[in-house]
DNA sequence: GCAGGCATAATTGTCGACACCTTGAGAGTG
DNA sequence: CACTCTCAAGGTGTCGACAATTATGCCTGC
């Protein structure tokens, strides 16, 4: 399988076409809420915007379709998502089996370097979160890099795709919308430690289901602001 | 999340524009190797041998890149994929994963009514392998239909939508090109069966179990054939 | 006042043409 | 002979315009 397989998402190379930056604009501004869930997109509207033609604009809308954060229908248009509990229990049972799969995976494929590594990861994480205490934009971004790493790890083509191309997108943006808050943040790193302790001593079961609680917490932690939220509206 | 969200592909709805049209012959076309594995795709060239122009054609295009028939690079082109034993272990690992848990959700969310249409469906293809004994194609078609139905009944539309639309048709072109022989073909109706009754009987750990054994037996199978092909070149 | 149909306006799907990039062949040089 | 550079040819990315479809608002009729 050739190396570029894994660099379909402009997240991870240089982007080189005018449909590449666009994508990148309209998935922040979807993930952000600056086009708010829900609403529509006009073509016209958005080339204009983003001073694109339409043609490179529609490739950009295929692929945010492809990372479900718009919904297409044939002659009539594309919205922005809605965030539901029901999409989010969806995804997440998604990520559990996927992610665990992940760590198993990479247990047995990751080299010793690649552990060292995010281990050096986790303690830079570890010293700015000390520092920043309650930002939890940092700790969103040293999650996600976490699961990343270990994504990346399985060496999966496929798998990598799924999760990083496709899903990550729309995690990103309910926990973003959603936001993160209170002492799960301090105790991610707990679990993001002995997830990479697993690891580390090639365990891919107990990373597996260390993993899937990790995940499966971060999901009733946002249900419960998703529900909140549903309920004052 | 909306009915639609189901219906990106056009293999469950019709067919009404024109770059559905080109994407389902273009499908057809690398799925039985019309377009041999690792043969350019020249956009001209399609374009001019299925009637349309440009823009449809590479809408088509970006569609069978998200269910990796082919491979693009920027400013490069479009490529066929090569089939491989490491292509096939990554999409095999991950359809145990993924139709494992659909089992298991299946198990739960499948009205009795699915279970039974389901049941009869089995009947119907037992009585038509007895007849056209030996005849692949029918099975294959049986095959995935069963396949289909429980990702289905998974009620996951995420899961739904990795398994149907973007890995289906690599499962399917491996299972074309490398042919389905021997004596599995009689025993997987056996082992539709054994699942399908676990549903039944609202077991989701135990269907879930089968059905891995069930994809890990059909990857060995054409694991064998593809290493013999590779020998003989 | 309301339902239904019609015409208009706006939006999406498609087309042909142009600009830019990559690639491969061939000339030139060490 | 090997290597580099140039340049032409083909292909991809992008653009603006047209055709087909859908949404909107008005009008008519009940």
């Amino acid at each position: 399988m050739p190396a570029y397989a894994l660099t379909q998402s402009p997240t991870l190379k240089a982007a080189v076409t005018a449909s590449d930056r666009v994508l990148l604009e309209i998935q922040r501004a979807i993930v952000e809420g600056d086009l708010p869930p829900g609403s529509k997109i006009s073509e016209p509207d958005l080339a204009r915007r983003f001073h694109v033609s339409r043609a490179p604009l529609r490739e950009a809308l295929a692929r945010l379709e492809r990372c479900h954060l718009i919904e297409r229908l044939p002659n009539v248009g594309a919205r922005v998502v809605k965030l539901s509990v029901d999409g989010l229990v969806s995804l997440y049972q998604l990520r559990e089996e996927l992610e665990g799969l992940a760590c198993r995976l990479a247990a047995e494929q990751m080299s010793d370097e690649e552990i060292e590594q995010m281990q050096a990861l986790l303690d830079k994480h570890l010293s700015t979160q000390r520092v920043r205490d309650g930002e939890s934009y940092y700790q969103e971004a040293g999650d996600l890099d976490f699961h990343y790493r270990i994504i990346l790890g399985s060496k999966n083509p496929y798998l990598i795709n799924i999760l990083c191309d496709e899903l990550y997108f729309l995690v990103r943006m309910y926990r973003v919308q959603l936001g993160m808050n209170g002492p799960r943040v301090s105790r991610a790193f707990d679990e993001h430690k002995a997830i990479l302790h697993a690891i580390a001593n090639r365990d891919g079961e107990l990373a597996d289901l260390l993993m899937r609680r990790h995940i499966s917490a971060s999901r009733h932690n946002i249900e419960l602001t998703l529900k909140n939220n549903e309920e004052q509206i």
